[in-house]
DNA sequence: AATAGTGGTAACCAAAAAGTAACTAATGGC
DNA sequence: GCCATTAGTTACTTTTTGGTTACCACTATT
């Protein structure tokens, strides 16, 4: 009845990709930086319904997970460049999965109508 | 400076996959789910960590957006077997990817000794 | 008559995450 | 001397999420 044996390494490194990509932001911020890298404001600008202390702090957490090297230059005003690392682009193709995912099984629903990034 | 196009529809299918199975519960529900249908109580029990109030929510977000099939038999005491559906079967390869995206990327972190599912 | 077993729900509370608005440092341009 | 600019920070409030405990329905067993 109950299993004898359960994978737990797997769940658990799952649990682990959830904690550091599975919310609300971050996903984004790594979609968006696929392309090269980019300052703060202009992230904060593409996504327009986040406030700059989340940004802030979803920026920290990914640098700290080893997913964005953060560039900091000194110039007046400063200027801040965010890019993906080599674990970052890993997991870029596994994201494209996941929206591929959702298009397939939720067909009802139109992505094409969506704003959470402001095209320029 | 400004890119002129955006691919927002990728986005924002991605940001609903994420709202959909991006927390702390959802992915090892799926997982535990993935070898056949499971009752509550064992749920409950290989998830030790969880409430019975959150497993309850969790499993009913997942049944409303199309994830799992729930069957209530008519005997008591009563008897609720949870099962993956379809659009849930075609997530579990991306799933494993993000796991073993995990283990390729945090090498130092030994997933082998973490217990998240009790071993039977 | 009391208890165990199952899959919940209700009321309540604590913690975490997110939002808001104002503020800062340092310089260039007017 | 004043304002704009950038990448934040700080203090405060609101919202969301998660956790705890007690309880229920219904039957079989003791």
């Amino acid at each position: 009845m109950a299993r004898k044996y359960i994978d737990n390494p797997n769940a658990c490194s799952l649990v682990h990709t959830m904690n550091i990509i599975g919310n609300k932001w971050k996903p984004i911020i790594l979609y968006l930086l696929s392309n090269g890298s980019m300052r703060f404001g202009m992230l904060n600008a593409l996504i327009p319904t986040i406030s700059k202390k989340v940004l802030t702090n979803q920026l920290k957490e990914l640098e700290n997970d080893g997913l964005l090297l953060r560039q900091s230059f000194a110039e007046i005003p400063p200027r801040v460049e965010y890019s993906l690392t080599e674990k970052a682009v890993g997991l870029l193709p596994v994201l494209k999965l996941l929206s591929d995912w959702a298009n397939e099984a939720y067909p009802e629903m139109d992505f094409e109508q969506c704003r959470i990034i402001e095209n320029g």
